[in-house]
RNA sequence: GGAGAGAUGGCAGAGCGGUCGAAUGCGGCGGUCUUGAAAACCGUUGAGGUGUAAGCCUCCGGGGGUUCGAAUCCCUCUCUCUCCGCCA
């Protein structure tokens, strides 16, 4: 969520920055400024009335004290009067902040400078592209037929478990699976972030934080007995812990890591898009997350990119990075970084990981705190990214390695996995 | 699931319905002393809103109520702890 002196200040900015994001009503900004307006209105009138009272009921106490008894019921009586129109105002307060924050919420975070314009992932800028392309014998097939040649995964049981886009991993398909999650946290803790274990439900306080409610309510796998929702990355708890603390300098910046499984609902799309690992509705992601100042955001997003991209290149995987324009990019992000490795059977790029600076908006809403130097109170920035998804790691790493005699693993996993390759 | 206890400032922990934004201790910051440090002593130290400022207002787990006045009384919700039961 936006700060509302942010909109203050510079409105026509705002609202060009916000077209860059493709946010089409503008318009929000007006108004959410002159509701600002009628919301220090109303709540001065409110507090100058709320003065006179306490005032006057310091006197009455005194008056009692004295034994005035009749002077002190007619204060009674003023203040009655009062009350009532106090009651009137802050009825009106109520409404006035009720609705500020409805509209604020609305409004996306507003995209850095560096941000390129553009509407569609096509307007991705292509930052950097690296590793090369493997050439796949004349035999060669997609992950969904490898998965079955090699016995990895049944997502058919798995559809008659739950239901499709739940896949059952099995045999060595889910030992690579946990390979790759072991290989993951190792890597990120050995950078220094501190590893959890979340819950995997969150109540609204903490969907609403994140920022995944009210934008995203659809997407997410809602529990209505006990008004829980299925977390659709760990970003959401992890990122969480930090809710209404106040830092010290000195315990930034904090890095966390996390491995979960994530549920989304992910409405729409079929054919190429969900075949195979490419979506479904639960799925096993790595997260990192970073909580620092201000100053220092941009320049920690790089060393995460950087991160990410050396963990790519020891899996040996073709990956390109994309820095995603205006109009592609998530609601509460200022710069995302896309990664996509290529998967050689399909012969497509396949999202893995997405690395954004989220700035103010988070710990705004969070209420994620620390003290400057100054000791001036001041919102942190918050950062995540995937390090990494599986699923397409998983296809990627399938496709591109697979031979006449199995699929050759890269060295990194052989001790995870007990072995160099996949045979049958 | 049953019974009881509790929730107060960074932490610990007081708080007859008005003098409480809140004692005290620890911690933090500043100072005296010291070659330096420790100890000791003195001072200072919550957040938010509004305002140029002085000030004013709000906040003692959340919500509601009683009262001229609530951290303090009542209702309710949530959470934590202890005991019992069940259980991976």
């Amino acid at each position: 969520m936006l700060q509302v002196h942010v909109l203050r200040n510079d409105p026509a900015w705002v609202k060009q920055r916000l077209e860059v994001k493709r946010f089409g009503q503008t318009g929000l900004v007006d108004e959410i400024v002159s509701l600002d307006d009628d919301r220090k209105k109303a709540q001065s009138d409110c507090d100058n009335l709320l003065a006179q009272v306490n005032t006057l009921s310091k006197e009455i106490g005194d008056m009692m004290k004295q034994g005035k008894k009749p002077e002190a019921e007619e204060l009674k009586s003023k203040v009655a009067a009062y009350k009532a129109e106090i009651a009137d105002l802050a009825e009106q307060l109520k409404k006035i902040e009720e609705l500020l924050k409805d509209k604020l919420v609305l409004l996306p975070n507003l995209p850095s400078e560096q941000v390129p314009v553009g509407k569609t992932p096509e307007d991705n800028v292509n930052v950097k592209e690296s590793g090369t392309k493997p050439v796949l014998y004349k035999g060669a097939v997609p992950h969904w037929d490898l998965i079955k040649q090699y016995d990895l995964v049944d997502f058919e049981t798995g559809a008659k478990i739950t239901g499709s886009g739940f896949p059952l991993y099995k045999g060595k398909g889910a030992k690579l699976q946990r390979s790759l999650i072991q290989y993951f946290l190792d890597y990120n803790t050995e950078a220094g972030y501190t590893e959890y274990i979340p819950p995997f439900m969150v109540n609204e306080a903490s969907a609403y934080a994140t920022g995944q409610l009210p934008d995203k309510e659809g997407q997410m796998y809602h529990v209505t007995e006990d008004d829980f929702y299925l977390i659709p990355t760990a970003e959401v708890p992890v990122t969480n812990i930090y809710r209404d603390v106040i830092l010290k300098e000195e315990e930034m910046p904090v890095k966390m890591t996390a491995y979960s499984p994530c549920f989304r609902r992910e409405a729409g799309s079929f054919g190429k898009d969900v075949r195979g690992l490419n979506r479904v509705h639960q799925f096993e992601k790595i997260e990192i997350i970073q909580i620092v100042q201000p100053e220092k955001s941009y320049d920690v997003l790089e060393q995460m990119v950087t991160h990410v991209e050396k963990l790519l290149q020891k899996l040996e995987l073709p990956y390109r990075i994309l820095k995603l324009c205006g109009g592609d990019m998530g609601f509460a992000s200022a710069l995302t970084y896309d990664f996509e490795v290529y998967s050689a059977a399909q012969e497509r790029w396949l999202e893995v990981s997405s690395v954004s600076n989220f700035e103010s908006f988070q710990t705004n809403r969070l209420k994620c705190r620390y003290k400057d130097a100054n000791g001036k109170m001041q919102l942190a920035h918050s950062l995540n990214g995937s390090s990494l998804a599986l699923p397409r790691i998983y296809a990627a790493l399938l496709e591109n390695n697979q031979t006449e005699n199995g699929i050759v693993l890269p060295a990194v996993l052989h001790k995870y996995f007990g072995a160099d390759k996949i045979s049958s």
